[in-house]
DNA sequence: CTATGATTGTGCCAGAATGCACAAAGGGAG
DNA sequence: CTCCCTTTGTGCATTCTGGCACAATCATAG
């Protein structure tokens, strides 16, 4: 049935990086930008560039470029920013506060609509405009506002079990940000984030070059 | 001249994800470690792992698996997590603090030195156990420490800026949050960190999944 | 000492991703 | 209208990455 050349993961992770240049564009109100523009942002080739953005089927201009606005447009509907996105935060440490606080995510369609820690201490707290409450709250928000997606802040330990607890509520999209892999149904769909992992191949990187010489 | 071959780039991205199950099981006192159970952590196959360990030079013992302890110790090495790595963080926001604060950075050698903010509200703030200093006092310190690594967690508008006074300071790598394309010198190292990509590209996969059905 | 079961190391092939080069298409000057 | 400059679209050869299968190796039981 979808016959449709899936686009591959190397350019699919470009795409937001070419969004970033052609937002910026917009707000300059350039009408058109370049492919070799679209390059330097995400430092690749602008042949490259032309060939990821082939996928979306959008086509630019020769000796222009690509219009702006339409582009913006194809990038959002493309990578979803469009749809909005409502999830449930657990886990309202140092790193779940400066999520639920990150300015960034509304222009992606992220919304969160609840925060939710384990400490008595901290229920009842407001954090931007937002209450934290008690994990026994949450499978019933999940499910009266139909939300699809969970993103775990908390301990490495305690993460399968809130993934499990979100998963029994409905929720099929976990960003997790704990150090651990989570086991969890096929359908669910799972994007891990973890900051030492990173760092740790920057580690390898510095130690790479330092040889180098 | 350097003619070892290098490892691969998703290769040397799995390892740490490989170093997490050997240090769990390193903590559990399991002298061995099989590949089939550090592709689960990872989701690839066995043979996958072997070869990525491969790289290392490491061997495992047929019919038991690898030598915890000395597999822990070679994948130290390979990824520079013995060496510390000093560095200072410029921006001390939500996402500062929270990077300031977060407790499993130590573990990977890397040592958070000084913090920088350029709000005066916020100077003289502690932050754990450091203090938030002027911008101002951040070249001193950074060649009289020889800090090698700058955090840029400051606004995007003010994230080049940024990164040319670590560079003017001697510093030589930089792990970036701020969602901009740094331009630097070709000796620094720039490590890109943008939640507003992966936020993205989950989102792609959230519209994928959802038309598949 | 032998047989058995488990696990590693790697060669080979298929598939994915990249880089290059060039034809095609549009814009603008004269 | 024609020439020239700029930029796109893409076919092709090359390189990189992944999966599979199987021989080689080691531990253990009897």
């Amino acid at each position: 049935m979808s016959d449709r050349p899936s686009i591959p993961q190397p350019s699919l992770r470009r795409l937001p990086l070419y969004y970033r240049l052609v937002s910026l564009n917009h707000d300059k109100k350039l009408a058109y930008t370049s492919s070799r523009d679209l390059g330097l942002t995400a430092n690749v080739p602008a042949a490259r560039v032309r060939k990821d953005l082939s996928y979306l089927g959008e086509r630019g201009r020769p000796g222009v470029g690509y219009d702006t606005e339409l582009l913006m447009q194809r990038l959002e509907t493309f990578l979803g920013l469009i749809n909005d996105k409502e999830a449930v935060l657990v886990g309202v440490g140092n790193l779940g506060r400066a999520l639920a606080l990150y300015p960034g995510f509304a222009r992606y369609g992220l919304k969160i609509a609840g925060l939710f820690d384990i400490d008595p201490a901290k229920i009842g707290q407001m954090v931007g405009t937002l209450k934290i409450m008690d994990q026994s709250r949450l499978p019933d928000l999940v499910r009266r506002w139909r939300i699809q997606m969970g993103i775990i802040a908390v301990p490495a330990q305690a993460a399968q079990g809130v993934a499990e607890k979100l998963i029994r509520s409905g929720i099929s999209v976990i960003w997790n940000f704990a150090p651990v892999t989570l086991v969890v149904p096929p359908y669910v769909l799972v994007k891990d984030e973890d900051l030492a992992v990173d760092l740790a191949t920057l580690s390898h990187q510095i130690v790479e070059r330092d040889q180098a010489r």
